[in-house]
DNA sequence: ACCTGAACACCGTTCAAGT
DNA sequence: ACCTGAACACCGTTCAAGT
């Protein structure tokens, strides 16, 4: 029986927020409940409460923690120097932050419901902003710049609906119903799953139209600066 | 006592729809449950699922509510003659979409959320799409613009944080421990803050911002067309 | 200092039963 | 056809109590 009484590791807000983004990666974002989480760490729900205030605080942590990974591995990416091509290396962070996300496809909503200004966060955007300084903006410019990008900044973008999985191209069939109530929708959606018949991520690729949406911003603040 | 038992207005599905965004405008959108939305209809939270299978559906029409209210709008909007300006018709919808989103600042939240493809928004795309073919857009021209605008295209775009309420402009104690670590966040903020004292949203207007990263893509759109 | 059991006030939802 | 009471399986969280 001593066997089994070997001493547990002790908890701490640090291995509650690390089981925490484990949950939300094998399971989805809606398995993390605090009852869940204290049985991934072997404890009592209550016991959380003890290195942690309540569950928001487990959330912005979560996120802390993922923004986190992202920092290490844009901080590899070296900066340009003053004055040289500041798009390219805007681009390449933002990419990088976007191969982050990929592997916690459920993080993007939980960021974007934070309201709390998480230190990891400003020092992402420091990076972008000292980049675009850099680069010739001016504060102001910056600034808009910083909005217009938006969730894109950090790698994601919102599409119009939530695809809960990969899209499936629509059916001839559909296509047909379709034409009558929204032809031009119908007829666009049959060129394009035409078009692009076997791409990785569905029958459109996000991948590519997250970065014909990131060059088409990039390209135009490139010619306000 | 039969005065009281004055027959009750019955159930109905779109009742209870108009009652949910009601509590959402009102109360917000984590006021919205199944318990209260009854108690708003002077009936028993079980009585609702007569109507609605469940909550998801209750949210799916609540989206419905809302963007048929923005269709309402956008449809008193004039076509532009055929190759006439598709820029300012496509502009004018959006910022008018966004307008009935202002009303019901919830709702973004919501509509990001939902996976069905709701006969409302296709409609409202719909039009958005005959406008940019109207204008000489390409089928897939036409299809990356819709994912380049994302949600812009129906007035909202995602902010990085939301904001519980307005912000206020950073204090200059705050900037200067910002400086420390993050100079150019904090020379970038100081500058807009002093530049635009008095915008009527907060230190940052979303609207002017809204306007600014809207126009960069209509204008990155129109070049390539 | 760290953890827990019992309990509270909420959820969404099912199901058999009422009118 | 429409509505409801009782009940179930969950939540997050408090608090007094244990070691």
């Amino acid at each position: 029986v001593t066997a089994e009484a070997v001493p547990r590791v002790p908890l701490s807000r640090d291995r509650v927020l690390r089981a925490a983004v484990k949950i939300a990666d094998e399971r989805g974002i809606e398995a993390l409940t605090m009852r869940r989480l204290a049985e991934e760490l072997g404890a009592e729900a209550m016991s959380l409460y003890y290195h942690v205030a309540n569950k928001e605080e487990v959330l912005d942590g979560v996120v802390d923690v993922i923004i986190q990974e992202i920092n290490e591995v844009v901080g590899r990416i070296g900066t340009p120097a003053r004055g040289a091509d500041w798009k390219k290396a805007m681009r390449e962070r933002i990419l990088s932050a976007r191969e982050v996300l990929l592997r916690h496809p459920w993080a993007p909503r939980v960021i974007e419901s934070r309201t709390t200004a998480l230190p990891a966060v400003m020092q992402y955007h420091e990076a972008l902003v000292a980049l675009m300084r850099g680069g010739g903006f001016s504060n102001d410019l910056a600034h808009h710049a910083m909005h217009a990008l938006g969730s894109r900044a950090l790698g994601f973008s919102q599409e119009l609906f939530a695809t809960g999985g990969p899209v499936r191209a629509p059916e001839p069939a559909e296509l047909e119903a379709m034409a009558a109530h929204l032809p031009h929708l119908a007829g666009m959606l049959a060129e394009v799953a035409h078009d692009d018949p076997g791409s990785t991520l569905g029958w459109c690729d996000d991948q590519t139209e997250f970065e014909f949406g990131l060059d088409l911003i990039l390209d135009g603040l490139n010619r306000l600066r």
